[in-house]
DNA sequence: GTCTATATCCCGATAGAC
DNA sequence: GTCTATCGGGATATAGAC
């Protein structure tokens, strides 16, 4: 978002964090299996070996991408939990909130959850991603009273729940006014899955 | 599965469902944009212009191996769902039966789900995938006691709960046993949502 | 219905000049 | 730190022989 205009500006300085955002918007375009440092270098009004300087190889600007995803879905966790009163709506948002990251920045969260399916994962990014997992299960904790074992399956499951929902937006499952549709509805959702927790244990 | 040996025996008849068959395999080892037409053909020994007799390029063969994906799925449902006693446990049995196929069959899932985020969707898929829909929805129908707008709701939070699952094992989110415990905690967070369901209403 | 051959295109990555 | 040039590989798709 720095300088989109004035490519010859790119020349020097900044081509590392230019490079990042014209991933964002190429994979936003073609998915990460889609995204070629050939077209980003082409958009970029650069030479295609260019990138090399700054970027060991195609797999790790995509995995730059991800951990700056990574990041922003941290702090969206964090601030939309910040407001919640009660520790089941604390949970609750934090599902709304991994909604609405995958829907407002659809691109790095397909480059931060892309990745294991085919092929390998960054050690980074598997370090950079531990808080979302614990911002879940943190407050899943306090719902369940210090029940570690409770919270672990609850904080899971609604962590599942929202990434769910997320996916299911992808599909075009919720019609008009979709993304607020589905972070509304993941919220509803992890609200029904703590209120109906019991039948989560085995 | 039908003739796995004798190469030789593809040269007439059957190129169509080989090509099928083999398309499920490389969709599985390297994913739906992983697929490639050329390497399908190479791993059957025919030439790569064979295909073009058979589908009209390349996507058609995916969509192909997407419809066969959709008739499992809805024979999967149909028979995990048969057994069920309860309104509430045939509900839960069909968010299991998702995940399991999701599991079972992880290219014909990904070929069946992977469409429509970049480029186009077969209106052949679409029409295929709604019995998957229907399962879902009225199985909630009973569940709510015959409330339509409450059981599209339910129905819909149901599927992509189980949805969610599907995604999350494929992350690697649930450890050893990983497709049984996907299975079982699926069917219990549909459980959770359908005693909890007070909070899905707006 | 399949083959050979080919046209066309795109990609990742490197070497060496500047 | 970027450019030019290039190597090597793989893909889609078509034309025409058999």
């Amino acid at each position: 978002m720095a300088r989109p205009a004035n490519r010859s500006s790119y020349h020097h300085g900044d081509l590392r964090a230019a490079l990042i955002d014209i991933a964002v918007e190429l994979i936003a375009e073609r998915g990460v299996d889609g995204f070629s440092l050939a077209e980003a270098s082409r958009r970029l009004g650069v030479a295609v070996s260019a990138p090399y300087r700054h970027f060991t190889d195609r797999d790790d600007l995509v995995a730059a991408a991800a951990l700056r995803g990574c990041a922003i879905l941290i702090d969206t966790l964090a601030a939309e939990t910040a407001s919640a009163t009660t520790a089941e709506d604390r949970l609750a948002a934090a599902a709304r909130a991994y909604v609405r990251f995958a829907a407002e920045h659809r691109a790095l969260f397909e480059a931060v959850f892309a990745g294991p399916a085919h092929g390998f994962r960054d050690p980074r990014l598997e370090e950079a991603a531990a808080p979302v997992k614990r911002t879940f299960q943190d407050a899943a904790l306090t719902v369940t009273g210090g029940d570690a074992v409770a919270a672990e399956v609850l904080g899971l499951s609604v962590v599942t729940v929202a990434h769910g929902h997320a996916g299911m937006l992808r599909l075009g499952a919720f019609g008009p006014d979709a993304i607020d549709t589905a972070v509304d509805r993941a919220g509803r959702a992890a609200l029904a899955v703590i209120a109906g927790r019991d039948q989560l244990k085995a």
